[in-house]
DNA sequence: TTGGAAAATTCACAAATCGTTCACAGAATG
DNA sequence: CATTCTGTGAACGATTTGTGAATTTTCCAA
């Protein structure tokens, strides 16, 4: 399985692009799966962990591309593809904070989404639709997943995890954590931020023994 | 049943034109039925599922083919062919927001037709009637659809709902919800929008203890 | 290496916060 | 004018959260 013969995914709810798409990369000898919302991308991507690469469209009627870029995000790191009607500020933003890869802007030409299709291929190389392990956080719905599981976490839990977890392996002492999470005037025990912690690391489990860890002394961190 | 015994919907307010369709196919062994309105069609829609096509008049007194074709898009994936009077941008982009996989324009030969419907079966093959699940929401005609059955909700509860299901997963404290639906400086209490979410929940049944979650001390998200 | 002090963890529980429900009166609607 | 919709308050139940004290771990110096 070299980058021909490799399957994508077009998600897009015009089936007019889609079919446009389709007849391009079978052209070019790609499997191709199509999607016609984001939460159908979502659940194909689930379903079948071997696409390679995604081109997901920007704007569908129930999930969007944003959504349906983090929504994966959350248990794949395969290359995602966002087709943008305008390349405005906001758009690209949005897509960095998703997670996308790259962007195309439409109309394109086939070429152009070729070239960037191939590109990424070659980028992504042998880690396709490698499942990603670990530790996401969804700041926008307030979910951080395990592996892809959701995680049942209170918000104080879920604060001091997002800011650990933005933190790539900085540590945090207990007052940063205490401005970060409560009031910056919050006249609370330190020893709350240590009861939050001990929490949290139970609810994840063996992640919480590796990598959330005490600094004597100074603080919390949560190694990558 | 193949292609042929396939079941195709002719919608069109000319008896006329019906009947110069209804022979063609016939001819071709397909069944075919009729319908003068746009209402009229998403009712046989509802009625008879196993419609595997839908040819569709754009200009009809009632309900236009672009209203119907929405409607039908709220609880089935069934194939819609638009008939427009002429190829204009603007029919075209109506016709993609609707939701319509394809189009012919009036007056239209025989061959051409057939060809169309033949491709278009082919292409949704198996998937013809396909029900689409979940919610819907039109945002246009401001009903929202559950499992294709339409919700009866107020104004305040469909705006929430709205509001809730364009985010796509991401979580609205009362705040934003209080300024996206009432006025941005409304002096509202918070309960008013529990009170209004718990309403929604119970006419959503089961799809709103499922989906419409409330996140403890932040406040509400619809989980795609 | 070992003792001891400082720091961190654990645990249970009370208090505070938050959400839901319900009934109802006033407002809006047709 | 009747009906539906909307906002509000209060009571209740549920969850979260902060805190203290007992216990364990870590570090450092002798």
């Amino acid at each position: 399985m070299e980058d021909k013969r490799a399957k994508i995914l077009i998600a897009d709810d015009e089936p007019r692009l889609r079919e446009l798409v389709r007849d391009l990369l079978e052209r070019e000898g790609y499997a191709v799966e199509e999607a016609d919302d984001g939460a159908v991308a979502v659940e194909a991507m689930r379903r079948t962990p071997d696409i390679a690469l995604i081109l997901m469209d920007v704007m569908m009627p129930e999930m969007d591309g944003w959504a349906a870029c983090r929504a994966i995000r959350a248990f794949s790191d395969v290359p995602v593809i966002m087709l943008t009607a305008r390349a405005e500020e906001f758009d690209e933003l949005m897509g960095f904070e998703a997670g996308a890869d790259d962007y195309v802007t439409k109309p394109f030409s086939n070429q152009v989404l070729l070239k960037r299709v191939e590109a990424l291929l070659k980028r992504s190389g042998a880690s396709g639709g490698a499942k990603r392990t670990g530790l996401t956080v969804d700041a926008a719905a307030y979910v951080a997943y395990l592996d892809g599981a959701p995680l049942d976490l209170t918000v104080k839990e879920f604060e001091i995890l997002r800011i650990l977890a933005g933190g790539a392996g900085r540590v945090f002492t207990r007052g940063q954590l205490l401005d970060a999470v409560w009031n910056y005037d919050y006249e609370g025990d330190t020893r709350t931020v240590d009861s939050h912690v001990a929490r949290l690391r139970t609810k994840l489990g063996a992640y919480g023994a590796e990598h959330l860890k005490t600094v004597y002394g100074v603080g919390y961190k949560l190694e990558p």
